[in-house]
DNA sequence: CTACTTACGAAGGAGCGCTTCATTAGTAGC
DNA sequence: GCTACTAATGAAGCGCTCCTTCGTAAGTAG
C-alpha cells in the first residue's frame, strides 16, 4: 500500500520532474508560466525542472507562439518523438499492429491476414512484416523502438505463455514472450486482447473517465476483458475474464444461434453466417430476429453475472459482432435491466476493429509512465 | 492516475512523517536509529520529525529499553491510544460491536441479540446499546472516537442508504448512514458486511498478504465480497458482489438443501436445520451427506463464475456455515477442478463470527491512513 | 575505575522551492 | 518612428529540509 522509505530533496525533484512531463502531455505546449501554475511550482522553479527536463531529452522548447502582448513567452513540449511504441493485434484472421509517439499518437498501421491454421512460424513471422511495416511507413528504425505491447487470442500466464487457444493451434504452449523478445531489442508487454480492449475504451472510446468496466468481446468467440479501479484486471494467474468456460454462463455456444440461423442462405461460407443473420434481423425478417434474440439470451446470461458481481459504471459492446450493435444493444439492455441489481450503462464500442491496437499502444503508453517513475509497490499491510 | 500538483518542501516532510508513522505502526516502539535505517532518512533529520510529531500528539517517546551496550536510545511509539475507533455488524441476529485503538487492537467486544422482523428503532437502540456496551468496557467516552465503520446486510448505495435487505425488512430504503451520524459525533463509515468480512481475511485472517481474493459469505443467506488489487471492491454503484441476484448462479436457493434435509428430525427449529444437516454429514449419515453434495453443487456454480471472471489468488470461505468447513471445502475445490481455468487457493476463514467486526475496525484503520494524508486521486487520464 | 559501545546534539553545508525586483522583448496607440 | 503598456525573463536573497561530521554523554563489561 505504501513504501516505507523516506523522500530525499532529489525525490521530490523527481516528483515534480514527472508532474511537469504529465502537465505537458496532458495538454501539448505550454510556456513556462502555465506550466508553473498548472503543477503549483512557482515559476523559477519550473524554470529549473525544465531546463533539468531539456537536459535529458524529455522535453524541448519550441518558438514562442506570436501576437501575443507583452515578452514572448518560452514555450516546451514533451518530445514524443524521442521514441516511438508498438502496438500488436494477433487475432486469428488478422495480424495488426501500429506504431505510435509517445504521446500515443499513431503514425503508421499494417495489417496482414494470416489463417487461423497457419503454423507457428509462419504466424510469428507475420508479426514481424506487421510491424516492419509499420516502421517502412514511419520511416523509423526498430532501435528507435521503446516498448512493444502485444495483444493476443488466448489465455497468457504472467510469464507470457499461452496456456489456453482454442482459435489457433499453433499458439498452444507457446512462449510467446520469449519469442518476441528475440525478434524485438526493447520492452516486450503481452496481454490478452480482450483486456486491451477494455483498455483502449476506458481510455480514448466509449467508456473515457469510467473507473470500473467491463468490456464485452461478442464475435465467432466469446470473451471479455475487465478494467477496475482505473486499471486493467489480470488476475492472480493472468486468466481474468474467461467466463465463456462456465457452461451455465451460456457463452459458449452462444454465437452458433447466428451461425446456424435458418435465414442463411445455403453456399454463405460459415464464418460469414453470423454477420448475415445479424443483418437480417435489421431488414425485420422475423427468423433472424428471432435466433438474434436467442444469441441475447445466452450473451445477457454472463454478462449479467459480470455485472452483478462486480458493478461496473459500463458495459462496452465490442467485438465483430458490434458492427450489429443497433440489433444488439436494445435486446440486452432489456434483459438486463430484470436480471441485474444496479443497471450499468450499455454502449457499444466505439473503435471497432482498431481497439486491441489502441489498446496494446494505451498499452505501453502506460508502461512508459512507469519507466519514468517506478511505482514501488510495497508488500500488502497485515495484522501487526 | 496521479495529481498534477507539484511538490513543496513541506509536503516532503509531510510524506516523511507518514512513512515514519507507518513504520512505527508496523513495528512497535522504535529507536531513532531504527526509525532512520527503516525510512532510509538520516538520524538528525529523522529526530525533527520525531519531534514534530511528537508536537502533534501523533507519537510519543517511551523508556529505553534497559540492558543495550552503549548509551540508551530514546524510543518512540504510535501513540495507539490517543483515539478510539468502533465496528460495528449489524447481522439479522446478532448486533456485534468492537471497539480498538488506532492500530486496530481490539480493547472491547459487545454482542445484543436482536430479532430479524425488530422494528427499526429497536435495532437502532440495540446498535446504539453495543457500542455504549464497548466504551464502558473499555473506560472510553464516545467523545474519544475517531471513526465508527459499520458492516450490515443489504445493499447500501454510495449515499449510505440500504436499498436492498431481503432479511431485515426494517431495513428497506433507510438512510442508515444518517441515521447513524446522528447516533455519533464522528465519521460514520458504512459497507456491506461480506465486504468487510473479505477485508478482514485479507489483512489478518487466512487470506493475508493475497491481492485478489473472493471472500463467500456461506450461511442461510449467500453472500460475497471481493478484494481486488489489495483493495475492498465496492463497484459503481455499491452493489458488487450479489451474485445470488442471478437465477443461474444458483445461489439464492442453495441453502434449502440444507434447510429441508430429510435427515433433520422433527421439531428442530428452522434457523437449525442446515446446522443438523452439516453435522449429520460430518457423521457419514448418507442422506445428509447427499444434500451436502447438492448444496455444494449449487455453491459452486457461483463460486465458479467469480473464479473464472476475477481469477482470484484464493477464495475464503466464510459465514455460519464455514463451522463445517471441513465438509464443504473439498467437495467445494473438486467441482471447482473441472470448472475453473487457473484453480484459486480455496481455505476456511479463521476469524469465524469475528470476520465482519474486525473487517470494519481494519476498514476504519484504512481510512484513517486518508485521514493523515488524504491520496487525492485525480481523473483518470484520457485520450489527449 | 577504566575501556568500550552506542546514541545524542550541535554545527556546517548542499539542494530545492519561494518571493521580489529590475530588465527585456514584444504589441498597441499616437 | 516614438512612447506606453504588457508579460515574461533572469538574478538575488531567504527559508526549509535533508545530509554529513564530530565532539560529548550515558550506559554496560571487565
Amino acid at each position: 500500500m505504501a513504501d516505507l522509505r523516506g523522500g530525499d530533496l532529489s525525490r521530490l525533484r523527481q516528483l515534480n520532474s514527472l508532474t511537469a512531463i504529465r502537465a505537458l502531455r496532458r495538454a501539448g505546449p505550454l510556456t513556462l508560466s502555465a506550466l508553473a501554475e498548472r503543477t503549483g511550482l512557482s515559476r523559477p522553479s519550473m524554470k529549473e525542472v525544465a531546463d533539468e527536463l531539456m537536459g535529458l531529452g524529455w522535453v524541448e522548447e519550441v518558438p514562442p507562439s506570436p501576437g501575443t502582448m507583452g515578452r514572448p513567452a518560452r514555450r516546451y513540449r514533451f518530445r514524443a518523438d524521442s521514441g516511438y511504441l508498438v502496438g500488436v493485434d494477433i487475432g486469428g484472421h488478422n495480424i495488426r499492429a501500429a506504431l505510435s509517439d509517445l504521446d500515443g499518437e499513431i503514425l503508421a498501421e499494417t495489417r496482414q491476414p494470416v489463417l487461423p491454421d497457419a503454423p507457428l512460424e509462419e504466424r510469428l513471422a507475420a508479426i514481424e512484416r506487421a510491424v516492419e511495416g509499420c516502421l517502412t511507413l514511419s520511416r523509423t528504425s526498430v532501435s528507435d523502438l521503446w516498448t512493444v505491447a502485444v495483444g493476443t487470442i488466448g489465455v497468457i500466464d504472467v510469464e507470457g505463455r499461452v496456456i489456453y487457444s482454442a482459435a489457433v493451434p499453433a499458439w498452444r504452449d507457446l512462449d510467446l514472450a520469449g519469442r518476441l523478445r528475440e525478434m524485438f531489442p526493447c520492452p516486450v508487454l503481452i496481454e490478452n486482447d480482450s483486456r486491451l480492449a477494455a483498455m483502449a475504451e476506458t481510455r480514448r472510446g466509449v467508456a473515457q473517465g469510467a473507473r470500473d468496466v467491463v468490456f464485452l468481446h461478442v464475435g465467432r468467440r466469446m470473451g471479455a476483458g475487465l478494467v477496475i479501479d482505473g486499471k486493467v484486471h489480470r488476475g492472480f494467474g493472468a486468466a481474468a475474464g474467461e467466463v465463456a468456460m462456465l457452461p451455465e454462463s451460456r457463452w459458449f455456444d452462444a454465437p452458433e444461434h447466428l451461425n446456424t440461423c435458418a435465414c442463411v442462405p445455403e453456399g454463405v461460407a460459415p464464418e460469414d453466417a453470423a454477420g448475415h443473420t445479424l443483418a437480417a434481423a435489421r431488414n425485420g425478417d422475423p427468423v433472424a430476429v428471432e435466433c438474434v434474440e436467442r444469441y441475447v439470451d445466452d450473451l445477457a446470461v454472463g454478462t449479467a453475472a459480470m455485472v452483478l458481481i462486480l458493478d461496473p459504471q459500463m458495459v462496452v459492446l465490442g467485438g465483430g459482432f458490434s458492427r450489429s450493435s443497433d440489433v444488439l444493444l436494445e435486446p440486452l439492455r432489456r434483459r438486463l435491466e430484470t436480471r441485474c441489481m444496479r443497471m450499468p450503462e450499455v454502449r457499444a464500442s466505439t473503435l471497432g476493429d482498431e481497439c486491441v491496437v489502441v489498446g496494446a499502444i494505451e498499452y505501453a503508453v502506460a508502461h512508459l509512465d512507469d519507466q519514468l517513475f517506478p511505482p514501488d509497490r510495497g508488500p500488502l499491510p497485515v495484522a501487526r
